[in-house]
DNA sequence: TCAGGTACTGACCGATCGGTCAGTTATGCT
DNA sequence: AGCATAACTGACCGATCGGTCAGTACCTGA
């Protein structure tokens, strides 16, 4: 891996487990083995590092809000969006556990702008298609949650669960939060 | 209110909305109208104005984690925690979204020691009650998003729910995540 | 061989951080 | 009134922050 891709995945691992704000360019650059000048010269400020880092993943999450609003959301789309979102926090845990639980209060770092934006757009998405203050909670504790799960086993002791399983057992719980009342599903 | 209460009411919610470590003393003695000096009279440290501001909702999470921990769990015992913990989490809500978002970046405040060691006491238990990975998934997206779930409603525009209807919806909620599989209810 | 670009370093800048301290104002008891 | 104490201020401290800059080692193509 080049310097500039290690310094990006070791920047995105320090900020979305100690913050941002937490995070000086100083302790990403001993991680990766270099000066700060040596950061700094990869990316031309610490929010642009930022920027980079989370970039492709907030370009995948737009792209699959915009699929979602310009098609007819039938339990069929329903289902096939859970998958792919499933499939997308799996490989964007870090960058969706920064953006949901460190967006509000990066409120002067312009790429939070964009995050900000795009989980509001989720969220009044499945705002307008139920009706229920339930179903709008149920939203809610179904993206934060599995943010945080996806994050947490990692700094608790917890041991690991194999991606595969994970996968299976979150498509299974988020279909059951996000079914819409009345054809929410028995569990056995 | 007397100026260290209201000192310790502002720190938690800049504290929680913006991060420990992104919010300075200045900032905090400003929304208070005082000087930093007099923020640090009250409290001789950032680190016990954080102490003092969290530790009631520390106190009362310990306390009801130990009643968990020395009672049979039988369903009734499961549903009466549901409540007295939804109860908990309205109650307090910007310290269990602290504790829960920031306890793992804070590795060197003590008292988040406490907090990640109640969280974990928590965890352990519900996974000493199940045997499945989803379950324990269950618990994680529960804790973790309704944590979100609580705190979000208020940075985004969303409207505020009464806590009433709040309450009421997140004890549905949480006892259809944490009932553990084969008792599953069908929710209509 | 040597010019030029890439990757990097260390010294340095102003700003801000948490925290200390001497001194000042306000309050309340005797 | 007088005095202790509580409440508070502003100046200041060393450390660290993000960022700039001049200089250097190294590689590559002409």
């Amino acid at each position: 891996m080049s310097s500039a891709a290690e310094v990006r995945t070791i920047a995105l691992a320090e900020f979305a487990a100690s913050g941002y704000a937490a995070t000086s360019v100083q302790r990403i650059a001993i991680l990766a083995g270099l000066s700060k000048s040596a950061v700094l010269y990869h990316y031309s400020s610490k929010e642009i590092l930022l920027q980079s880092a989370v970039q492709p993943a907030l370009d995948t999450m737009e792209a699959m809000v915009s699929t979602l609003e310009s098609c007819a959301f039938d339990d069929a789309a329903r289902e096939a969006f859970i998958v792919n979102f499933v499939d997308f926090l799996l490989a964007h845990r870090l960058e969706v556990y920064l953006f949901i639980n460190q967006g509000p209060t990066l409120i002067d770092v312009a790429v939070a702008h964009r995050a900000n934006a795009v989980v509001l757009r989720l969220a009044n998405f499945f705002d307008r298609s139920t009706s229920t203050v339930q179903d709008r909670m149920r939203f809610s504790i179904a993206l934060g949650g599995a943010a945080y799960m996806l994050c947490s086993e990692r700094y608790l002791k917890r041991q690991q669960t194999p991606d595969a399983v994970t996968r299976l057992a979150l498509v299974t719980i988020m279909s059951e939060l996000l079914a819409p009342v009345g054809t929410r599903p028995a569990r056995s």
